[in-house]
Parts: structure tokens; sequence; C-alpha cells
DNA sequence: TAACATGCTGTGCGGGTTAACAGAATTGGG
DNA sequence: CCCAATTCTGTTAACCCGCACAGCATGTTA
């Protein structure tokens, strides 16, 4: 019925004989090199126009025989499984483009502290980078990185978290408000319209939200809350990182104190502090929602204590902020600027669907 | 913090350094040509082993110098924007690989008529293909294509349906009985529990369901219902394809007959024809649940009148069937055999982040 | 003395890059 | 209008790379 041929691939060859020129001028013209004639120049030009010439990107790196060097900064999270799934993503891009010589290096900072962002950077610029992934932290030690990679051209994208005005080549994330939103929807679904009261835990350091991404989902949710459900009473419920040992007469408290409460939502990571209290206490009737298809929320959600989690895709993020820098910088390729991740809802029925990565 | 290289990749030169033998020794060895003894052979054996040596695939296509057929056989379908999808899946795949010699050689059947699978089946294998991805009829008809293909030593995939007997090198689809099981889960959770009574939309053509996709994930769904909801009926709308124009009549009919149903679900891929009927008699309060990112069920998305979809991402299922016909044949890399594609659940607040294709 | 095993060398695969050079076309000045 | 100087253009060839494969001389074993 029909046929595709992959080698109908254009050759600078062809370029050559549909513009009636040599190749020597073909090459001229793509590499801005001199003595070329306007006219010549023109009916090159019409022809790469007209059929899109995208160069053998195997062949081009044979023969420019260049290395380049990507960096990455990112949070220091020790055994956190998050980020580790976003490094094994930036890796695995990596490996899979064995066929060029590309290098890349890492580097953390302590997510509480500027100063640490600010030295860490400061050792990725010294390997002179052609490319870089940044998480970003605050608008002032972000945009001090980036204005110096602006100033020497080094294209850079953003993972996780946005700051459209330093203007990336390219974002990777979840709309935060939005996933807010969808959370909201399908937890009222749940708890159904009557729910008068619900709970919000949140995980705190240094007396602040964790992380901005966990801030901004509240945002959307309480957007939504309040335009559907405005009579729904939120509790709040702070656990401050590393002070775990306290958490589970903080939740019994709580529980105690708002006996009606049926249903928790938590936009942290770590709705497992919950579901492993339920399990361990025996509490059943509680319904959890959560983010992240991390080991622990993975093992509450078999076991029935948490009922959803939205999934951030975390290797997906890592894979394609490297593979935006490749197609920029190695292959030259245009690269859209806003790549939202899906909004992927997780059950105990579709959970090992949920392909975290691909080879 | 870290730092990889794509460039420690391994040559053949490195294998024949460390297993301390010649490249011409090695060559024979992954070649499976004779003249190699036991102990040379064993101890190049170990070294493949220990590095999981991956040839440079463009390299090898080089030396190779060989073109590739691949065949697909699929349901005709008109506009049908999800065989479209599909399409634009296997295409884009054969495209992205470029640099191989390629080619791609499809033929439609029609899925009422056996007849026209196997001569379309056999109009491709004239094709001698390298490869095949197969959208199955029924047993019989696809197990006389596929033992033709498996004498010949042919790999091929099946996407869409799955027949396990016949042993596909691979299978890209959604795992119908699960997804029934979900769909199930999320809809009843939007009906309440005290939902009595709901309507099942089903598609049909010359007195049959008209798929088999239709069919098993209704079998899902009716053994979470019988689980979970005893007691609520099932009141089934059988709507006849090519009978368009007695649709109205028909929902009218049934809705009148049964005015206590509030929630409606379809496991074939035309909610939009309960959406659009709501939308035209500007009838509120009804939820429609269904199956399916197409270009009208997204209108009906929008509007309100469909609530939940879940998507298929025929793009990938397409995409992937040829990407893993390729790693077989040209790369001679492991292929995995099942391919679920996630069960993704797509509402008015995140439908605009599902992605269909990445370029 | 065969037959087998091994190391070594060389060639081709093939787009893109780069440079060198000869010849053609154009320009400018007398 | 002619003759140089300059600019432009086509041709050619070497090179990038890892892999496939063939040929041959030299070992090694049965």
């Amino acid at each position: 019925m029909w046929e595709i041929h992959s080698s109908d691939k254009i050759r600078i060859k062809d370029i050559a004989e549909r513009s009636g020129v040599s190749v020597g001028t073909v090459d001229r013209v793509l590499h801005n090199r001199p003595n070329v004639s306007r006219k010549a120049r023109a009916k090159v030009e019409d022809v790469l126009k007209a059929i899109n010439y995208q160069p053998n990107s195997y062949a081009s790196a044979l023969a420019y025989n260049r290395t380049y060097t990507f960096c990455c900064l990112l949070p220091s999270h020790g055994c956190n499984a998050y980020w580790t799934e976003v490094e094994k993503g930036l890796k695995q891009c990596l490996l899979n483009r064995g066929d060029f010589h590309l290098s890349l290096f890492a580097e953390y900072y302590d997510q509480f502290d500027e100063a640490s962002f600010v030295s860490a950077a400061e050792s990725l610029l010294a390997c002179r980078p052609d490319g870089m992934v940044v998480v970003p932290l605050n608008f002032e030690v972000t945009q001090m990185l980036c204005s110096r990679l602006q100033e020497s051209g080094v294209p850079f994208v953003f993972l996780d978290s946005n700051i459209p005005e330093i203007a990336p080549l390219s974002f990777f994330g979840q709309d935060s408000l939005k996933s807010g939103h969808f959370a909201a929807r399908i937890f009222m679904m749940q708890a159904g319209a009557e729910a008068r009261r619900i709970l919000l835990m949140k995980l705190m350091s240094k007396g602040r939200v964790a992380s901005r991404q966990q801030e901004n989902r509240e945002v959307g949710f309480r957007s939504y809350m309040a335009a559907r459900h405005p009579d729904c009473d939120i509790v709040e419920l702070p656990l401050q990182i590393g002070e775990e040992e306290s958490y589970d007469a903080r939740i019994g408290d709580m529980l105690q104190r708002f006996p009606d409460i049926r249903h928790c939502i938590t936009f942290s990571s770590r709705a497992h502090i919950l579901g492993e209290y339920f399990l361990k206490k025996r509490l059943d009737g509680y319904h959890l929602f959560g983010y992240d298809m991390i080991e622990r929320n993975l093992e509450c959600l078999k076991q029935g204590t948490i009922d959803f989690l939205i999934a951030q895709h975390p290797w997906k993020q890592g894979y394609n902020s490297i593979k935006a820098l490749f197609n920029h910088i190695v292959l030259r390729k245009p690269v859209q600027q806003y790549h939202y991740m899906p909004l992927e809802l997780l059950t105990i029925e579709n959970y090992m669907y949920y392909v975290a990565d691909e080879k």
C-alpha cells in the first residue's frame, strides 16, 4: 500500500546536483566560508531551505573528530531515589551516544546553602563545558552562574524547576501548579464532595518547605480547593527533615486530635512516612495520596496504604536534558523550549506498566 | 563529584589486548568463523562476557553495507486517527535511523475479512522482508503467516493485540484486562459506591464487538465490578458501525428508559459519540469514561462531556515496534519480549502534557 | 605432512571536512 | 578594449573512524 526508505536521505553531493554547483561550493556555503558569489549562495540556500537538510551526524562527528564536555549541577541527595533516577537518565543518554566523544562532569550542592551552589558552579565552569544541565536554586545564585554561561555562549538547560526570566535553552520538569490541580481533582473525587476535613503533610527543612516543587503544587491544590471545596478544612502536619524519631508521635497526635480525618495528601515524595505509619499501627480506612514512584512509596502502594501517586519521570528528565544539549550542540538541531513531563497517575492497578526507563 | 565518558567504549582492538590474542582471532570468535582453538575462544568469550561488548553499530553497518527491508501488516482504517498515529510512529522510527539503509513496506487488511489478511500477507512475503510488524487478526490466519516467517527465520513483532502461543519476538500493546480493572477503579470512584446503574456503550461491527481490545477490557471491567460492586446494573448500548444515523435515537431511547443512569463508559475509542450527543442535546450531569486521545474525544474532554480517557500511546507502539526489529536484526541487541504501554489517565487537567510523540 | 591455529597486514565501507590547485569568470585600471 | 588582479568554482585527494573480511606467512598440533 505504501513504502518508505530511510536512505532517501540527502547528501551534500545531492544538494550540489540539485542546485547546479559543486560540492566544494555547497561546503563553502554550509560553513560560511568566503569566496562564494551571491548568485551561487542563493541557489544553494534555496535548495537547503526546500529540503531541510540534516547532515549525517555520524559522518560529521567522525570528520570533526571533536570531543564535547557537558556538566551538570545537582542538589546533593545521598540515597534519595528521586535524584538517583535523574542521574541514571543523564548517564544513560551519554552512554547511548557512545559513537561520539562525550564527557559528563557532575557536582552537587546543598539545597539549603547558597555558598555551596556557587562553589560547585565555579568548579564546573573550570571544566570549560560546551553545555550544562542546572537544577536551579534561587534566582540570584542561578542568575549569577547563567549570565557567565551566556557570556561565553555556553547553552544550558534547567531541570526540575524553571526560572523563565533566565531563558534557558530548554526546561524539563513538571508543571507544578497543574500537578496540584490534577491531584486535587482525583483526591477529592475519592474523598467525596462531602469530606469536611483532610490532612496535608508537609516536609520541612530548617523551618521552610523542603522544596519549591512542594510549594507550587500546594498552591495549585489550594486554588482548586478554594474554587470547588471551600468548606473543606485543610489541616497541616509539618514534619522536619532530620527529626524522624518524632514523626510517629506527631502523626498520632494529629489523628487523635482530628478523628474525622480519613484522607491525607502530601506534595513531597515521602508519602511513605504516613503509609508506613498506617501499616505499623494497623490502621485501616485511611486514604493517602502522594508523589513519586520510589521504592518505599511503591511498597506502600502494593500494601494498600497509598492509593495514588503522581509520577514525575525523573529518569526521563535527566535523559532528555542531555539529549537536548546533544541535539543543540553536536547535531545543531532545533530544540523545544518547554518539556513538561506527563502527569501520570499510578495505582495498584497500573503501577507495573509505569516505565521508568527505556534501555 | 563524578564524571563519565562515552568514549570509554571498548573496541575490538581493546578486546584483543585484554584477552591476549590478535584482532583476527577476536573477529573469528565474534562471527563464529572456524579455525579458533578452544583455549583462545574461551579467553575471548570471557572478556566479551565481562565487559558486555557492544560493537559500534554505525561502523558495523558501514562495513556490512547491507540494506534491510521491514514490512508491516495493519488493519485498513481510512481517516481513523488511532491507526494513523501508529503509522506515524512506524515511519518516524525508520526515518530516525537514516544513517542505515532501511526500507519499510506496508499493506492493509480488512478486519472483518480473513481473505484480505491472507492476500495482504502474501504480497508482503513477496518483498522478502528481514523483519515484520503484524497486527494479528484471529489465531488461524495469523498463525499461517507466522509459521512461514518462522520457517525462513524472519523475526516478527505483534502490535496492539497479542497471541502468546505464536511467540513473537516482541509484543507492543496494552494489557487489556488490567486496563479494564483500572478503568473500573477510577470510574466507580467517580460514580460512587452507591451508584446502582451504569451504561456501557459497545461499538459493534457485523453483529460482533468491533475489536478484541474492546472485548478484553470489558472482561477486566466486569471482573472488577463483580468483585467490588456486584449490585450495580450494567446496561448495554450496542451501536453498529455504519448505522451512524440511528445513534441519536438509540441513545435517547436508552437514557429515557433508564433515567437513573448518570455514568457511562465505553471500551471503544468512540466515547465522542456519547459526548457529542450530550453536548448537542445540552444534557448536563452525565459522566463519561472512554479510551484514546483522538481529536474528537479531546474536543469532548475540553468541553467537559468526557471526564476521563485512557491513552494507549499508539505512536509509541508503532515507533517501538520498528525499534525492536531494528535492535534485533541490525544491531543484534537483545529485545524484551513484552512491552506493555503505560495505563495513562487523561483529564481536562493533564491532557496537555500527554506527549503523543517525540521528534 | 596435513590440518589447524594464529598474528599480521591491508582494503573497503562512506558521508563530511578540509585543503590545495587549476581554470573560469569577473572586475578594475590604463 | 585589453591585460592583469581578484574572485569564484570544480576537481581531487587525504583523512576521520571502527568494523568486516580476505590473504598470507608462520606456528602448533595430530
